[in-house]
DNA sequence: ATTGAGACCTGTCGGC
DNA sequence: TGCCGACAGGTCTCAA
């Protein structure tokens, strides 16, 4: 599930829930997920109030009465499920997160709603970060700018690359570069710029790391493929999983394939992407 | 400092 | 059916 889009789409459900919510009870149902749980978590969370729900780059932030934030990361695998006890003592599901061997945390809010986190793969994590400690919390104070806000641009974007000689597309997946693209978005980002995800980093800017036109297009089309993924309007991949099939891309009639790169899935058109 | 490889976990799918 | 390897949308740590 979790890029970016996909974490605003959690942070947008979650929201009308948690807002205005304090917790009953928090159930934590082992010590740690990717990283330990932090200390007394259980009875920092009682009887606080989540005042906000955020989102920063993957993690999920619900600012709490206590002046506490809970910091949150899906990994590969997490979700929430929410249900709403009924007069009959019965419980409705409202999404398919099924597996209840991987229900990790369950929160009982004041309101009478359960949300549970469900990670299988275990990638996931929590933390809670003090007032003011936010910046310099070790997750949250490396990420780069984040796509959706005015500060990144294609400047933003030159700067980050010049004089980086790895692939673009792992440059892209590199938080500290831009922070919310995944594997997916980076491979789509590329195609709709009509980059090759193997040319380096830096060639998107020039030696003083000002931004080559190539560095606008690729700004734009991050954006582009970021808000077009959170709508959750238009076909869902141009090229990610599409490995043998027809380049969508007007006239151009390539092949879409698929290589490794860092270990990972890279999707691309060889013929127009260059 | 950068870069690549391996690690962390579990589940699913395809091939033999 | 069973086993085995490859792969999965994330990120950290370690060695070179």
């Amino acid at each position: 599930m979790p890029e970016l889009p996909e974490v605003e789409s959690v942070k947008r459900a979650l929201e009308p829930v948690l807002v205005g919510a304090t917790f009953a009870t928090v159930e934590l149902r082992r010590k740690n997920l990717r990283i330990p749980f932090p200390r007394r978590f259980v009875d920092r969370l009682v009887g606080t109030t989540i005042t906000a729900v955020t989102r920063r780059a993957k993690y999920l932030l619900a600012t709490l009465s206590s002046g506490e934030t809970l910091l949150m990361h899906l990994g590969m695998t997490g979700g929430f499920r929410v249900t709403h006890a009924r007069i009959d003592g019965g419980y409705r599901s409202e999404d398919g997160l099924d597996d209840e061997r991987h229900d990790h945390v369950v929160f009982s809010l004041s309101s009478g709603a359960t949300v549970t986190f469900n990670d299988a793969r275990r990638f996931g994590l929590m933390d809670l970060v003090r007032r003011g400690a936010l910046d310099a919390h070790p997750v949250l104070g490396r990420l780069g700018p984040e796509p959706l806000a005015a500060a990144f641009d294609a400047a933003a974007l030159a700067r980050a690359c010049c004089g980086k000689s790895v692939a673009l597309k792992l440059a892209l997946l590199d938080q500290r570069v831009v922070a919310g693209v995944g594997n997916i978005y980076a491979s789509e980002a590329l195609w709709v710029a009509g980059l090759s995800p193997k040319r380096k980093a830096a060639t998107i800017a020039t030696a003083t790391g000002r931004p080559r036109p190539t560095a606008e297009r690729l700004a734009a089309a991050i954006v582009e493929v970021l808000e077009l993924a959170i709508a959750g309007t238009g076909p869902r991949f141009r090229v990610y999983e599409r490995a043998g099939g027809p380049c969508l891309r007007q006239g151009c009639g390539g092949t879409v394939t698929r290589i490794v790169q860092g270990a990972r899935s890279t999707f691309y058109c060889p013929a127009c992407q260059k």
